[in-house]
Formats: C-alpha cells, sequence, structure tokens
RNA sequence: GCCGAGGUGGCGGAACUGGCAGACGCGCAGGACUCAAAAUCCUGUGGCCGCAAGGUCAUGCGGGUUCGACCCCCGCCCUCGGCACCA
C-alpha cells in the first residue's frame, strides 16, 4: 500500500490542472444569465516580499471552497485573483535595496503565484490584474478624468497629514490618530496644494446604501460612524459694532437661550478681519498662530485640558434673547466641521461645560428634566421642558426645535463628518494624475466662454487641462532616481523631459501634474476590470457587466472597513451615475476572516516571533491539510490562534481517508456483510449539513461533520460505491489534491473531481425514524428513551415506567403535570 | 466616554426556534504493536463525592421569567475591535 505521498501528489495536480485550464471561466457565461453565475471574489493581495501569511490563506481557502462548490452545482463561477502593486511598500523595499520597484514587483508577484498555486486555489488566471500594469492603470487614469470633467476632482491648499518618513501626505482615512499606517510616525501638519476627489458629494448615497448590505454589521457601523451625519440647524450671530456675522452649526438649537458665548476655530477667519479691534490681538493671534500648526493629534492630546483666549472688546448677540455675549478662539473647535465656529451652552454639552468652568464663563440651564430650574453640578445632556427660553418656556424641547429654528432665523442643516479624499501622494510609485497646467488655457478658463467648452474639472480648476483620453494611458516615465524629495515635491518633478509638454488644448507649453495618486486608487474597481480584463476599448464590456455584477460574495480582512470599501464604494457610485455599471452598490455580501493569532494568542509579527509561514506547514503537513485546519479552527469570522499541534488531526483525518479508499478500491471490492440503512441516514444528514455549512460559511462545522460520517464508513466492512464516491466529492472543496488523486487514480474515474455534480441529499433516508427522547423528572434530566418518531404522551409514560433506570423515580407517585414536545422532551412533574 | 462583538473543559471550538451542555479536533492518561522509540490503532478524559450504580456542582458574576435558560429580561464585571473635542 502506498503511502500518503502529499507531496508528489499535489505536485502532481498543481500540474495537471493549469494545463488543462479547468478554472476559466467559459466565454458563454458572459452572456448567460446572472442568475447562472456566480461572483466569488477575494481582496486581492499587495505583493509584499515577506509573501503570503496565513490570514491570506484563510480568507482565500474560504473562497475557494465556496468557488469549487457553486461550480459543481453547475454554475458559471468567476474567481479571480490580481495585484495590488503599486504604493509604498513596494517603493520602500526598492530604496532600501537599490531595485527599482517593477523589478521588486516581478519579483513578488511571482513568488506570490507560486504559493497561492501551491495551495490549491482554483483562481482564473487567465483574468488577472495588475493595477501596475499600464494597460491596467489606462482605465484608472479615465476613471479619474471622468470625476474631474464632473468636477469631483479639485485642486486645494490645505492643511494635511504629512508622513515626514515616507515624505508624503496621507488621507485622513490612512492617518490612524495621528500616526502613518504605513509605517508607524506621527503625522506632521503641513499646508499643501493637493488633489482632493469630492467623496462628501455621495456621503447621502455612501450611507443610505449600507442598509441594503449583506455585510458584517461593525463594517457597517464603521462606515456610518465615519460618514458621521448629523442633523441640526445654522444659526447666524450678529457680531456688535461691526458688519459681520458669524454662522455657527449646532444640533441643539432648542438650547440656544443657554448659549453664553461663542467659540470661533484659531484658523476663522473672522480673527483676521477684527485684527484692529480686538484688544489683545497680540494674544490672540499668538494663540491662532500656535494652534494652526499643531496637528489635529495634538490637539486633542494634551490630555484634552481646554485651551483658548478669549477676544476682548468684542461680543456677539444671541439672536434668541438679545444678549451680548463674549467671543473666544479655542481649540476644541475644529475649521473643518461645520461652519468653523460654535455657540456654547455650557449647561448642557460637557466641552462647553469644561471650557466655561475654566475661564469663568456664565452656565444657564434651558432645560430641566421635571421644569424646574435648579444649577447642577453635571451636565445635562437629555431631553426635557424648557426654562429660562423665554416664550419656549414649559414646552418640550423636541417640539419646539423648529419653532426655535425659525424664531432667530437659523435653517434646517445636515453636517458629515466625511471630508473630501486627499487624493495626491509625493511619490513615484503610484499612477501618473493625467493633467497638465497651461497658462495660457488658465486665463481662458477664468474667463469661461462657452464657445471655448470647458469641462466643469477645467473650470473649476483653471489652468489644469486634461489628457485627451486618446493619449492614455500616460506612462510612469522610466527613471534612475524615484527618491522622494522631501522637497514636498514627488520625483517625478525632477523629470523636465516628462514634465514639460505641449497643451493639448492650445498647444502652447505646458506643465504635466507630478504628483501621482494613492494607492487605493487601483483597488476601487479592481473587480470590475476581472470580467473584461483584456478590453482595449472600454473599461468593461456593459453586458458581461451584467453577467457577473454585482459581486456575490467578497472575502477579505476587516482593515478595509473604511479605507478601500468606502472608496471603492464611492467610485462604483459615480460609475453607476455614469450608467457604467448596472447597479449602484458592488459588494452584496462581504465577509470578514478573523485574524489568525500566533500560538501566543497575540497578532503574528516579526518582532514577536510568532509567524507562522505557509510554506513550510505545505512542506511539512501538505496544502490540503494547511486548508482543511484553517477552516477547522473555528468560525471564519472569529479571531483564532495558530495551533503548532492542531494541524495533526487535520492531517491524521486525511491519513486515514488515503488508506482507507487504498483498501476499498486495490483489491476485490468488499462483500456488504451489514445493515447499511443506519450509515445510509447518516450519510443523507451529513451531505444535508455540508451543503448548508458551506453555503453559510460554517466550514469549521462541516468539516467536524465528514470526520464523523467518515468515522462510520470505517466501522463498515464496505459502503457502496456511490457513496464513497459522494464522500470524495464533499471532500473534494476542503482538500482537492488527494481528493482528486482519490477520484481518478484509486477510484478510477476519467474526468476531474471538480466536475461532477455536488451530490443531492436524500430527505426520505436522511429521515430518522427510531429517535432518542431526553426524559426530565421534575425538570432536571434523568435519562433517554428511544421510541419510534412521532411517538404519544402516552405510550412515552408507559415506556419511562418499563424503564428500569426512569421507573425508580416514577413508581408510586402521583403525577401532577406532564410537559411533552413531540420528539424532543418529556418532562413529568411530580 | 460612546458604538459594536464576545465571555462554554487544560486548549481551539460544538449546541438548529428555549429542550440530553461540552459534538469534532488538539492535548493528556492508560493499553495494543515494537528489543526499544517514533508513527499508527484502541479505550478513557468538565469539577467534586463514590469501588460502583449513582449523586452533586457547572456555560464571567448576581437576580428574574419558565416545567425547562449557554440561549430571553434586569443589574454588574471582564476581554477584544472601532470611534473619540465632529458642536
Amino acid at each position: 500500500m502506498k503511502p500518503y505521498d502529499f507531496g508528489s501528489i499535489e505536485r502532481k495536480w498543481r500540474k495537471s490542472w493549469e494545463k488543462e485550464k479547468l478554472f476559466e471561466v467559459k466565454q458563454s457565461a458572459f452572456s448567460s444569465p446572472r442568475s447562472k453565475n456566480k461572483y466569488i471574489l477575494d481582496m486581492f493581495p499587495y505583493p509584499s516580499g515577506d509573501g503570503l501569511h496565513v490570514g491570506h490563506v484563510e480568507g482565500y481557502t474560504a473562497s475557494d471552497i465556496i468557488s469549487r462548490y457553486y461550480r459543481m452545482r453547475g454554475f458559471n463561477v468567476l474567481h479571480p485573483i490580481g495585484w495590488d502593486a503599486f504604493g509604498l511598500p513596494a517603493e520602500n523595499y526598492a530604496i532600501k535595496n537599490k531595485v527599482h520597484p517593477e523589478i521588486v514587483v516581478k519579483k513578488n508577484i511571482s513568488n506570490f503565484t507560486r504559493q497561492l498555486k501551491d495551495l490549491g486555489f482554483s483562481y482564473d488566471w487567465s483574468r488577472q490584474v495588475n493595477t501596475t500594469d499600464p494597460n491596467y492603470y489606462k482605465w484608472t487614469q479615465w476613471i479619474f478624468l471622468q470625476l474631474f470633467k464632473e468636477g469631483l476632482a479639485y485642486e486645494k491648499e490645505m492643511p494635511v497629514n504629512w508622513c515626514p518618513k515616507d515624505k508624503t501626505v496621507l488621507s485622513d482615512e490612512e492617518s490612524e490618530n495621528g500616526i502613518c499606517d504605513r509605517c508607524g510616525t506621527k503625522v506632521e501638519r503641513k499646508n499643501l496644494k493637493q488633489w482632493m476627489l469630492k467623496i462628501t458629494a455621495y456621503a447621502d448615497k455612501l450611507l443610505d446604501g449600507l442598509d441594503g448590505l449583506n455585510w458584517p454589521e461593525r463594517v457597517k457601523t464603521m462606515q456610518r460612524n465615519w460618514i458621521g451625519k448629523s442633523e441640526g440647524a445654522r444659526i447666524n450671530f450678529k457680531i456688535q459694532n461691526t458688519k459681520y456675522e458669524i454662522p455657527v452649526f449646532t444640533t441643539r438649537p432648542d438650547t440656544i437661550f443657554g448659549a453664553t458665548y461663542l467659540v470661533v476655530a484659531p484658523e476663522h477667519p473672522i480673527i483676521s478681519k477684527l485684527k484692529d479691534k480686538v484688544k489683545n490681538s497680540k494674544e490672540v493671534g499668538k494663540y491662532s498662530e500656535v494652534s494652526r500648526n499643531k496637528s489635529d493629534q495634538e490637539r486633542v492630546s494634551e490630555g484634552k485640558e481646554k485651551t483658548g483666549v478669549g477676544l476682548e472688546g468684542i461680543y456677539a448677540v444671541n439672536p434668541s434673547n438679545g444678549k451680548k455675549i463674549p467671543v473666544w478662539t479655542a481649540d476644541y473647535v475644529l475649521p473643518y466641521y461645520g461652519t468653523g465656529a460654535i455657540m456654547a451652552v455650557p449647561a448642557h454639552d460637557q466641552r462647553d461645560r469644561d471650557f466655561a468652568v475654566k475661564f469663568n464663563l456664565p452656565i444657564v440651564p434651558v432645560i430641566s428634566p421635571d421644569g424646574k430650574i435648579t444649577v447642577d453640578e453635571e451636565v445635562y445632556e437629555g431631553d426635557g421642558i424648557l426654562v429660562n427660553s423665554g416664550k419656549f418656556d414649559g414646552k418640550n424641547n423636541r417640539d419646539a426645535t423648529p419653532l426655535m429654528i425659525d424664531f432667530v432665523k437659523g435653517k434646517s442643516e445636515v453636517q458629515f463628518k466625511l471630508r473630501d479624499w486627499i487624493f495626491s501622494r509625493q511619490r513615484y510609485w503610484g499612477e501618473p494624475i493625467p493633467l497638465v497646467f497651461c497658462e495660457h488655457c488658465k486665463s481662458d478658463a477664468k474667463l469661461n466662454k462657452p464657445s471655448l467648452k470647458f469641462s466643469k474639472g477645467e473650470l473649476l480648476n483653471p489652468g489644469w487641462i486634461i489628457v485627451p483620453e486618446s493619449e492614455l494611458p500616460l506612462k510612469l516615465p522610466k527613471v534612475k532616481n524615484y527618491e522622494p524629495t522631501g522637497t514636498l515635491q514627488s520625483p517625478l518633478a525632477e523629470v523636465k523631459s516628462w514634465v514639460n509638454t505641449i497643451c493639448p488644448r492650445c498647444g502652447g507649453p505646458a506643465k504635466r501634474e507630478t504628483n501621482t495618486m494613492p494607492q487605493w486608487a487601483g483597488s476601487c474597481w479592481y473587480y470590475l476590470r476581472y470580467i473584461d480584463s483584456k478590453n482595449k476599448n472600454k473599461i468593461i464590456d456593459s453586458k458581461k457587466e451584467k453577467s457577473f455584477m454585482p459581486v456575490d460574495v467578497y472575502i477579505g480582512g476587516v482593515e478595509h472597513a473604511v479605507l478601500h470599501l468606502l472608496y471603492a464604494r464611492f467610485w462604483h457610485k459615480f460609475l453607476y451615475d455614469k450608467k457604467v455599471v448596472r447597479d449602484s452598490e458592488p459588494f452584496t455580501r462581504l465577509v470578514n476572516q478573523g485574524l489568525i493569532l500566533g500560538s501566543d494568542g497575540e497578532k503574528m509579527s516579526k518582532s514577536r516571533g510568532n509567524v507562522v509561514n505557509p510554506d513550510e506547514t505545505v512542506k511539512k503537513f501538505g496544502a490540503d491539510s494547511l486548508r482543511m485546519y484553517e477552516m477547522f479552527l473555528g468560525p471564519i469570522e472569529d479571531p483564532k490562534p495558530w495551533n503548532e499541534k492542531g494541524i495533526i488531526g487535520n492531517w491524521r483525518f486525511l491519513n486515514r481517508i488515503w488508506i482507507y479508499y487504498q483498501a476499498q478500491f486495490s483489491k476485490q471490492p468488499k462483500r456488504q456483510s451489514e445493515d447499511i440503512s443506519e450509515f445510509e441516514r447518516l450519510f443523507h444528514q451529513t451531505l444535508k449539513k455540508v451543503t448548508e455549512d458551506i453555503e453559510t460559511l460554517h466550514f469549521n462545522t462541516a468539516i467536524s461533520s465528514l470526520m464523523i460520517l467518515f468515522k462510520d464508513m470505517e466501522r463498515l466492512s464496505s459502503v457502496p460505491k456511490k457513496y464513497a464516491s459522494d464522500f470524495i466529492a464533499m471532500l473534494s472543496v476542503f482538500a482537492p489534491f488527494i481528493s482528486e488523486e482519490i477520484w481518478r487514480n484509486v477510484m478510477g474515474n476519467k474526468k476531474s473531481v471538480m466536475f461532477s455534480a455536488w451530490p443531492k441529499a436524500d430527505e426520505k433516508k436522511a429521515r430518522q425514524e427510531s429517535i432518542t427522547i431526553a426524559v426530565q423528572i421534575n425538570g432536571r434530566t434523568r435519562g433517554t428513551i428511544s421510541a419510534k418518531k412521532g411517538s404519544s404522551k402516552e405510550d412515552l409514560l408507559k415506556a419511562i415506567l418499563s424503564d428500569t433506570g426512569l421507573k425508580s423515580y416514577v413508581e408510586g407517585k402521583a403525577i401532577k403535570r406532564v410537559v411533552f414536545v413531540p420528539d424532543k422532551i418529556i418532562n413529568v412533574l411530580l
């Protein structure tokens, strides 16, 4: 008997599958109705130098199981893979090791490819995409141009997050609590001119779209919080003895009578406008200056201890009661949210109260839970009865809110926390932004003659002219020096031959934009390109798009909850408005695989030395065992610690299967010597369970029921060939290599197990005739009796009285009551 | 502080709609095979009492609802993840 030599089995089938091209989607699928097709998508990897880690293996195995399952069910399955290869890690590695990023990426991709093939993932390799391939980023640039033409891209000088180590700006999403999410360096604040994408124009749609998605609740919550919708009102406060008004945004207009002072952000334009009227303008100017140079993080980090300066001699008028109230500036008011100014109601807002207490400002309660006026020690942020509020006294605050907004001539307004997406990076390794700057056209654009037919983007950004679509892709020039300059400019700015160009509009001299796009650009739409990866004329053929979009199952890590997944939804919604895609949401169902932790229960990291290398595990136990093990560990969405020893159990299982099939199929078929009806029942029950478990992604319990079923197969002298085959068919989605070897070589099938039909459970045979019923006496389980399905209460009571173990409990006692749930339980109360 | 998820043996985890808690696997103990070991196979394995039959306690803690609660309700504690001066 041959031992289970997984190494040579896996090698053999890997080659064979590749040659047979078994996983390529049939052309006919692209004209099939959507209901015949399934789109099973992985978050494509960033091909780092470290290679695949066990977390990739987890998600990719799950999607592979689903793909194989649906193929066997007769669906056309699109299960593609590609490379998210622009961005900082490749570039930083390239700089450190003095190799061009293009070469680094190529090398890493070939290593990743080898690893993915080793694991037997059933990707359609013919549709690979690579975000750094000009044939791909041509369309990334094309989408940018469409956004620009619609006026959704604009250039703006503003304070931004700057990573001094990576020498580039970061988006808000990439700056985690003031720390660069790539390298962990503290982010600085810089004023820079940046390309911005108007994601805020889609804030409402991005929020509303979440409701219909089958996504993990926490991801939806994270996106909702990030978008951060607040409903409130905009109210103007006049500045006494000046022509100025300060608008504020508040979510609590009902508390306006309690607004005892006004606070503006240190960046607020009113500060310079009032410079001559403020008595302490020097002090105010200094405070404003210092705050301006602090990063957001620094503004918060100082223990939330409030700081601020009063604008001496300046008073605003509270429009509700005409009282004059002082105006302050403080950095707890942020310049970019709302109007950059607030009305402070210290009685009903914790932050305002902290500030008022520190600077001795008046606190006037205007809402009382019981209608009595009490000055509490604590802030009261709840609802109640209005007091100190003029003609609104005695009213419920919620009811009065709209009336009060009218009374002070305010306007209802909605605000979002979401800010526009900072879209330029001062780095080399990214998509060039396809715009040129032309001085001549700048003046034309400012004049805005209709005859010149400027696009919205060109009018919005005078001087910036689009590179015509026919000139795309605008290729990233090959350079020797791609290190970041540190001059706040991209290394591309040094490439004079590339920068200096001709304006496509007027033919005069022009300069190219030298910043590049952020890493997220390429991953915003890659799932579309898979469907039509070789189309030279269009981003995607719309008929093909309809045959596979939206994605049925999307699997990947939760770390992309507000980055990739928000950006991709934004672009998709834009493409929906442009009628490029049919649906307003790209991913119907999202699954986040849980982190695989080190055996110490901590996150895997090089510094902890607890990283598991899948290559080594494959070498030791085989890809099938690794796949099985990772799926068996626990629910796909939970974080799970790796256990060095656990994998042996899955290897043993496969080894036993190997031995069993060798024995069953090598000699004369064994005679069936026993009754197999119990086995048949178990078989069909298992088949039903495995089928359901795959559809609900409960792979751990699917594998455990296969183990139970197999134990029963081993118990019998033999099982009919039909069952032996169906068992391997079920196993094949989890452990494809050993299954294929048994299927073709041990059992002698000609065609691949992957194209055998998924077996169908026989409900009749799965039904259990005799069942075990729990017997409780006075609510305590005292034993079980087996009975026919559907037995009556009376029959069961009779059975209890004749059961040696149970009758002693009941005998000679009066039965008060019997609780009976058919086929489940009988509870006798004495 | 706010939002979300969760807490079950030595470990990873099962438990369907409120109905035999601990499936399956690891580990551990004992046994078989072996000169021996590894591998493999078999048996046992939540705690406590008991030779045993059996009893009793047990799903973070404290209450409640129910014939019956890991599951539902109320109040705590803890862990993980996210957000965090957003007016």
